[in-house]
DNA sequence: GAGTTTGAAACT
DNA sequence: CAGTTTCAAACTC
């Protein structure tokens, strides 16, 4: 515990030319104040200065207003923008930076790939070139032609399979070792992935995996649901542990169904909080889930 | 620890 | 949009 994370697990950056006032620093990206524990320089992001703090998020959010959205990472169609209605498809996409890893050179074998880094499975989302990643490559006959190919051709089993329901890691008791591409523990649910689905719609089923303390909802269905739709990237790790005061506490506890409830915090930024060690700030289409585990959501093609 | 590699984020 | 630059982390030695 000498440099990285403090003991809290949060990673602490160190940043050095950002100022902590970009999406390059992830304290600041996951709504967080800098801390003792960073290594940063110059920083701005931390209490004194709010102001440019949240100048700086709201330039940010002007510019991608899911930016903060964690984990869907814009996913969630804003009403607004970005909603492709091509053809017979309607694509959420995202307000920038679509979704996926766009890896050239890792083949996504290394942290330097978003996907691999969350542990979770690259999906026809990315635009990964050569893609390895242990934890799920992405579909390849997608390399080749994809539009080619029709269903009746290939075997679902071989396909589908590895593709997504390649989870990771798995509840680590101590010392377990466990090889990635085998086992992985699977709690599937059936709760809607909409909206409002945390009322329980049932609709479509999402599938997670969960981790540590971490759920990832297992993109089981391919095309519909992105792998790391639940915490992509550290910056969309939200902590359940750090729970914001102000937050508006739904009667959701009530929906919840087996050991999960969920929150889910009705948006509007708050002001940040640094008693609490909480994020800063909250974005709308957050959902979290207490009870250990963590977030999850999503069905991007939730139409 | 220094130096390199990498791909997201930012910028034009 | 695409091309380029900037950036901090992941990685290598
Ligand atoms: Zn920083
Ligand atoms: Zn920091
Ligand atoms: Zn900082
Ligand atoms: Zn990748
Ligand atoms: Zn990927
Ligand atoms: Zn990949």
């Amino acid at each position: 515990m000498s440099s990285t994370s403090s003991n809290d697990g949060r990673k602490r950056c160190k940043c050095k030319k950002s100022k902590c006032l970009k999406l390059y620093c992830e304290c600041f990206a996951t709504g967080f104040y800098c801390d003792a524990s960073c290594s940063c320089h110059e920083c701005f992001n931390n209490p004194d200065y709010e102001d440019i703090v949240e100048e700086s998020r709201q330039l940010i959010a002007s510019r991608n207003p899911n930016a903060f959205s964690s984990k869907i990472h814009g996913l969630i169609e804003s009403p607004t923008s970005n909603n492709v209605e091509d053809g017979d498809q309607v694509k959420p996409v995202a307000g920038k930076h679509r979704w996926g890893c766009n890896c050239k050179k890792s083949m996504c074998q290394k942290k330097y790939c978003e996907c691999n880094q969350a542990k979770v499975g690259c999906s026809d989302e990315c635009r990964c070139q050569g893609c390895k990643n242990a934890y799920g490559k992405k579909a390849d006959y997608n390399v080749y032609n994809k539009m080619q190919l029709v269903d009746s051709e290939f075997s679902p089993n071989e396909f589908n399979n590895p593709h997504n329901l390649t989870p990771l890691t798995p509840f680590q008791h101590n010392g377990h070792q466990y090889d990635p591409l085998t086992s992985g523990t699977y709690i599937s649910s059936s709760e809607s992935a909409n909206s409002d689905m945390m009322l329980g719609t049932p609709n479509q089923n999402f599938d997670m995996v969960t981790f540590d303390q971490q759920a990832y909802p297992n993109a089981s269905m391919n095309q519909f649901t992105p792998p790391y739709a639940t915490n992509f990237h550290a910056r969309h790790l939200h902590s359940v542990m750090n729970i914001p005061p102000m937050m508006d506490l739904p009667s959701s506890s009530t929906a919840s169904e087996s050991c999960f409830s969920m929150i889910s915090w009705p948006g509007s930024s708050m002001t940040p909080v640094t008693a609490f060690s909480g994020p800063t700030v909250m974005n709308t289409n957050d959902i979290f889930y207490t009870g250990g585990v963590v977030p999850c959501l999503i069905s991007p093609g939730n139409k």
